[in-house]
DNA sequence: ATCACAATCTGAAACGTTTCAGACGCCTGG
DNA sequence: CCAGGCGTCTGAAACGTTTCAGATTGTGAT
């Protein structure tokens, strides 16, 4: 079933079958004791060469291939070090839906990239709730800081991330007095598009929205629901598009997953229900490109019988000629990396909020009458 | 310019300002001092509950809350038990470009979810080589084991890896004896794509593929280059279209990142070179989507001018009713994800090597003549 | 009353480093 | 000839746990 089996690689170092014990571990002291020098001496060795002789210094390096020790262990150093050069990311959903998301991907990418710079790496530490309801993995990871990045505002993982009292950077969430903040002016966007359609002369407004709680529910919005506190993205939406409209009438549906299906069967469901609907506004992209197949399923012609705008302007939708509101995803990952590692050097670190900007393409247009249809 | 401070949360623990002092950590020992009781109960009261009496623990518990006291230190405990509960994800190229590719995602999502069963978190191990010519992040990652996600045969990243002797799955590369592989079948799933072009009727074909090895170089390929050992998945792919085509004539490109646009612009050079191209066999979704922009920006209707065939199977590729060579990306994931945590219980892992099949949609047909165009 | 046993708690040895405060020679400048 | 300084190297104290091998009780069975 398999290729056969190739030669080894150049490979590695030789297993060291020579000298090294079997299964265990050759440590830093027992590398001292075999050269017969002291172990501050070569941990020297490999933290601070120019504490000693470079003649020492090769004998015992190459005592260590000899030996086949593998340098000191990471763990010790960061024991003793106290720190661990490893940032944990949390992320409130199940992870495979933060990497299916590509502003999600492009943000991270950008962290990444930028504390790599650092030396540093990143922890993913996703937590379905239901899985870990006590937020462990956050209570037991080894790290010297927390990137927050899409937990509800009461959530438990927030409050553990929070008893840590570890650098926290918390991204598109409430600003908190111990932690610093990075977001976009969602607000401001999504007004900018809500009045870019009361402009065109809607006044029969759909609204896609993204999840307003953790519990998941999909459909109509109760006015309780929308009231409770949830994720600070999606209210700060859905208030910006309320006040840009207040002469229009809204129809409001919530999806349960940021992806193109639940936008499209969502909408399809509130166009259906409410035909007087001309213009949806849609909570991002993806839902967006939902939207869309279904106005092409239901026969409605985008721009001419329906509007649709998205959020976060992605890369792709500028091919698909999405009217959308574009966010600086890729600088807001820069920004968040950059503020921990301001906050890793012990400085403080400003909140940020970075702009939004309407971009207006093909997918708006006038209603298709004066008088809705 | 940012919204004003709301109240805080009603977050985390009051800042336990009363008893502890103020920067320092409060360790298990003083904790232990404090309530005149040894370290090991304390640890107990953690670890073992059924070690002490619940009056103990309970007193114990409060105690640590008043003093503020977190739990134990994660790093201490790594250290002391041998394991970290982290395994390390070790990614060739930098992550930004990781997190774009929709396969990709979607792969690191799965393994990410069946770890996480486990008790598990994933370290991103990105290393661009020319950040870090020596893996150091490999060398110095305190982790239980690695997943090798896409490193080139010869890559300093893989010897690394296997230097530090942990248990190891490589994904989508050559089998190693010191590592469990798991994959698929490429060249079954190219030849079969290949094959379906010849029966097709197509005499010239186009290939875009991807990275033929680390150093950067898109544009037509020296047979050279060609030869020499790189990525094992493109090398496969590659085999398996000349092992079916032995009749055609082709015409090799080859795509600095697996993005649309560098598909489209590398097909689009193709085509304007060698119009007698008919078909093009691309080494993935991404790219294929690519070379249908191409193709419409030159002018040639798909399939009837043009025969356009993809790699993995998106889940977006069923919308562009693209025909395509499915590989099972998440089952890809479980399984790499299984093969780790039997690795780590000490239990032996066997390779894997799944299945791919040819999905014939709407972007194939006849060539346009018999001859060529 | 005695013995074995469970329940509860403790002392001390790891785990594998880094780093601080010297110690020891040797050289240089005065 | 001595003070000071530099270049090398070392001893020992952390870092904050877990865990093994008991010690000390109380309890029920014999």
């Amino acid at each position: 079933m398999c290729s056969a089996k190739p030669p080894p690689l150049p490979a590695a170092a030789p297993p060291g079958r020579s000298g090294g014990r079997v299964g265990g571990r050759v440590t830093l002291r027992e590398l001292a004791q075999q050269l017969g020098v002291s172990v501050a001496t070569v941990s020297n060795a490999y933290n601070r060469p120019d504490q000693l002789s470079a003649q020492l210094r090769q004998r015992i390096l190459g005592a260590a291939q000899e030996l086949g020790y593998q340098g000191p262990d990471p763990l010790a150093r960061s024991l003793r070090r106290g720190r661990t050069g490893v940032i944990g990311v949390v992320y409130d959903a199940p992870l495979d839906y933060a990497f299916a998301d590509p502003a999600a991907a492009l943000f991270l990418g950008r962290v990444a990239h930028t504390i790599e710079q650092a030396g540093l790496n990143l922890l993913l530490l996703s937590s379905p709730g239901n899985l870990h309801p006590d937020a462990q993995p956050v209570r037991s990871a080894s790290v010297d800081g927390f990137i927050v990045y899409c937990a509800a505002e009461a959530s438990t993982l927030l409050g553990a991330v929070l008893e840590r009292r570890l650098p926290t950077v918390l991204v598109d969430q409430r600003s908190h007095p111990a932690a610093v903040q990075v977001g976009i002016d969602d607000a401001a966007g999504a007004s900018a598009a809500a009045r870019h359609l009361a402009e065109l002369g809607h006044r029969h407004i759909g609204v896609v929205s993204l999840e307003l709680a953790p519990e998941r529910r999909g459909g109509p919005v109760t006015p309780e629901r929308e009231a409770q506190p949830g994720y600070q993205t999606t209210a700060e939406r859905l208030r910006g598009y309320r006040s840009a409209l207040p002469e229009a009438r809204i129809y409001l549906t919530e999806t349960e997953q940021n992806i193109p299906r639940e936008g499209e069967q969502r909408a399809a469901d509130l166009l259906r229900q409410h035909p007087q609907i001309t213009a949806l506004l849609c909570m991002s992209d993806v839902l967006a490109q939902g939207a869309l197949s279904a106005a092409q399923q239901l026969g409605l012609s985008v721009p001419h019988d329906l509007s649709v705008i998205g959020y976060d302007d992605l890369p792709s939708s500028a091919a698909l000629n999405l009217t959308t509101v574009w966010q600086p995803t890729a600088e807001k990952g820069d920004q968040v990396g950059q503020a921990m590692l301001h906050l890793l050097a012990g400085e403080a670190a400003p909140d940020v909020q970075l702009p939004t900007r309407l971009i207006v393409r093909g997918t708006t247009a006038p209603p298709p009458e004066q008088t809705a249809r």
